[in-house]
DNA sequence: AATGTTTTGTTGCAATTGCAACAGAAATAA
DNA sequence: TTATTTCTGTTGCAATTGCAACAAAACATT
């Protein structure tokens, strides 16, 4: 859910570019289907700029997003494509994509070039923030019912403000994808917290009002 | 679901200790809690011996298992707690865990000892084996369905065989526990299954008979 | 051999959830 | 503006699932 400034992004693509990996910018138009098919190793997409889902068919036949990328976020065959062959990434707006070969890059630098260092650390913490991302998702879908699922999406999304109330992030219909469970129950399920006094809602803003040990659940 | 060879590990292990990260070996009895205490920075566990898991408690009460460890797996807690404070490591035998200064490793090795670039190529496999364990927790539970579970989670198995059979490699209990799901459900929709010609079982051996397009979920 | 513990198997019941279908609101495009 | 698409909201119904509780089997320990 943390993303990254333009600014940070366009100096990140700039250290990429002029160091001594192999890297390429690609663009994709809203609704097509993002593939690295330019580089024949495992690459490593970095978005600078636009909106993508990472989706996957589950075996019941449904269509499920498990990643929503957004500009700094990074994706790769090799970390998401691996064991599953009916991963993909699906550009959502327009959407501008550097692919970067990624074996090469935590090799020495034959050129001794001064960004690459640099942007080792740069990638790791992107790296990092990936596992983040996969285990917030871990997080939300061991819970078994929508409640805990949705409860659980608040927190990780308060965890960045440092009040009881946010924004969600996207549509409810976007959220209960994510959450993968059915809107019209979620929307249930949010009336009824209404109801019990555990969240107030207009609109997509949330309050949360109470819910035992939430505290409990916020870094 | 991989898991590496005693040899394979203890070469690991040695290139670890004998190259110029920071690193220590610690034991732990079965049941006790694993942490890294030792060590202030972000580490990394590497199992050398023993089985663990790594689990988390969730905002509805339950404890789930995120992940299975075992023999060369790591864990650490930049990459699985950072965002939820409820994530820990249990010990199911007894184990010998190996903790990494992980910041260091991808730095400029100081000394230039020999093992350094191995150790790290070999470091960034476990990195995406560790990757590909989470996608494979999240293409289970994206599935709305115990059925769907647990047909994922055997994919998973039958793509190590080249059968249409395999053994579960934990007692049904710990399966419903590693797929979110109750495990007297799990039971009945076992039967269920048998009843539908799906899939036959002898105890923890399972043959899958047929199931629409279960191929395209092979690898 | 006796004991305790874990695993497996079963069932009734209540609660949650998915699904389908519809309709109005809001946003976007023409 | 009008038209079109997406988003939001609601409901009935059926199916799945979790929960609780129990008992037998398998396994481990003393």
């Amino acid at each position: 859910m943390q993303n990254l400034s333009p600014k940070k992004i366009n100096d990140l693509q700039f250290k990429v570019m002029s160091s001594c990996v192999n890297s390429r910018m690609a663009k994709f138009k809203a609704g097509e289907y993002i593939t690295s098919f330019g580089l024949r190793q495992k690459t490593l997409g970095l978005v600078i700029s636009g909106k993508a889902d990472v989706v996957r068919n589950t075996i019941e036949g449904n269509i499920i997003v498990t990643k929503k990328l957004d500009v700094g976020s990074i994706f790769s065959d090799a970390f998401s494509c691996f064991s599953l062959d009916s991963v993909y990434v699906v550009s959502k707006t327009d959407t501008e994509i550097l692919f970067i070969d990624y074996p090469q890059i935590f090799k020495k630098c034959p050129m001794n070039c001064p960004n690459h260092s640099l942007m080792v650390s740069e990638i790791l913490n992107l790296l990092t923030d990936n596992f983040v991302t996969l285990n917030e998702k871990i997080s939300i879908l061991s819970c078994r019912t929508i409640r805990g699922r949705f409860l659980t999406f608040c927190t990780l999304c308060l965890a960045e403000t440092n009040q009881n109330s946010f924004t969600l992030p996207y549509s409810l219909s976007e959220i209960a994808d994510y959450l993968c469970v059915d809107r019209s129950a979620l929307m249930r399920e949010l009336k009824k917290m209404e109801e019990e006094n555990i969240i107030t809602r207009q609109n997509r803003h949330i309050t949360i009002l109470d819910y035992p040990d939430i505290n409990d659940y916020l870094i």
